[in-house]
DNA sequence: GTAGCAAGTTGACTTGCATCAATTTGGATG
DNA sequence: CATCCAAATTGATGCAAGTCAACTTGCTAC
């Protein structure tokens, strides 16, 4: 139906290339020694162009690749029998998707674009063949996936321990230092995702988000209308992190 | 009361011998052709036993090897700054300990004997250099990893959609199909953490946790005295589990 | 423009679980 | 076996966040 200005962005030729790429120090290049660059290339296809709300893959799809975010964003979320979601996590230029579906046949997860996103896609077996004849990118894979788990055992803490304040304040500032690392501004952006989204990664009633929101906002931390959101005290928003610690240290 | 001989151990040199473990078919000699195994041997060291509540390693401990469970059994938790803790894991025999640790130069998390427990070490630099050697090591590695960012997300999920009958139902039944897998009945076992621990990883208060077996007592679905745990009705727990599920597909 | 619908906000009410407090149980120790 | 202390249980009460419902805002399309 939309019928998509199809062909926006610069022509892509089917092959990418990491070496001229602004996120190769963030991607998987970071790990590689300048003249094995080639090798990655080799390998990487380059992704197709998917628009807001379409699924890169889901849990039916059987697994053959991660993706590597090129540009805009991208949201995974696992779908219970029962028709349930849980958002798993958010995931921005250079960040890596479908590690948790090293496991398994099929994708662990179901991966959406949450705006207008490319990828970069690195089929498994050949990516494994490579990590085996370059140490540093193995190496840098383990250092990925220790990463994505220990990310979700900190979701898993935020869940059980925090309350609903605390939640959203660590998100803000979670997606404020990811901004800021691929320089763009750590106190003025528009979050990628909708209030459903935040509402469910982080366990809470959309109502709740909406009302934390409006809540800092009378407060002067954060100025929100609609997505576009700005940090105005960012020191007040990590004390609100640290609400809990302090309660329980004061005795 | 309980004669805590609960999982047998292999004869133990100071080299350990992954060919004669009896849980070679649940470690990571899976993974590895007959006649690779004494390369893993190479490099794996027997590990010392620890005492209940001995630490393995904490959060400050230099990041050097990765641990599989010998006999007994581990919980793992990441403590914050403010003095919190959250349970990320409880390990059984054959099961590898540390594998969140892989991306920073200090462990990750603390990892705690919960009872009278062996292991074996994996150093990484050891480790890593053999994955880079054998191909199917590596692809069990990444499974491994990959596995785990599974396992977490859906703590995760239960963590945030799931009520407390419905959170311990589901730790139940996955300790009941672990110990199945271990040989050991799946109906009739004794729970290596405390009541504390469980509270903790699910995001309850101990009194929960409490009250829930209690009443899982009462509606004749377990049996539980102290850590002693009969599994009476597998289905009814299997039902609670999708309890949130059934409710939402009615309407 | 304005119709239509999804997304977001706000208020009133409900509830599951935490918290607090008081026992009881159980395993270790001399 | 009596003592001690930690772990576990049970009951009473309060609150943070969920639910339900009404309303507003902001797109998108025609």
């Amino acid at each position: 139906m939309a019928q998509p200005i199809r062909f926006r962005q610069a022509a892509s030729p089917l092959k990418a290339s990491c070496q001229q790429c602004s996120l190769s120090n963030l991607c998987l290049p970071l790990a590689i020694e300048e003249n094995d660059l080639g090798r990655l290339e080799e390998i990487v296809q380059q992704g197709r162009i998917y628009n807001r709300g379409e699924h890169i893959f889901d849990q039916s799809t059987p697994f053959r690749s991660c993706f590597a975010v090129k540009s805009g964003s991208v949201k995974t979320s696992i779908i219970t029998e029962g028709g349930e979601e849980q958002v798993t996590g958010f995931f921005m230029p250079g960040e890596l998707v479908g590690l948790d579906s090293m496991s398994g046949e099929s994708y662990a997860c179901t991966a959406k674009a949450l705006e207008r996103t490319s990828v970069c896609e690195f089929p498994v077996d050949k990516l494994e063949e490579l990590t085996g004849k370059l140490p540093d990118l193995q190496h840098h894979m383990f250092r990925l996936m220790g990463q994505e788990i220990q990310n979700s055992h900190q979701l898993a803490l935020l869940l059980s321990k925090n309350t609903a304040e605390e939640r959203i304040a660590s998100l803000l500032l979670s997606l404020s230092s990811r901004f800021q690392r691929r320089r763009m501004s750590p106190t003025n952006f528009s979050l990628p995702m909708a209030r459903n989204d935040i509402a469910n990664f982080l366990g809470l009633a959309v109502e709740t988000v909406s009302r934390v929101f409006t809540r800092f906002q009378n407060q002067g931390i954060i100025h929100a209308r609609g997505r576009e959101v700005e940090l105005l005290d960012v020191e007040a928003l990590q004390l609100v992190t640290r609400e809990f610690a302090r309660q329980n240290c004061q005795q």
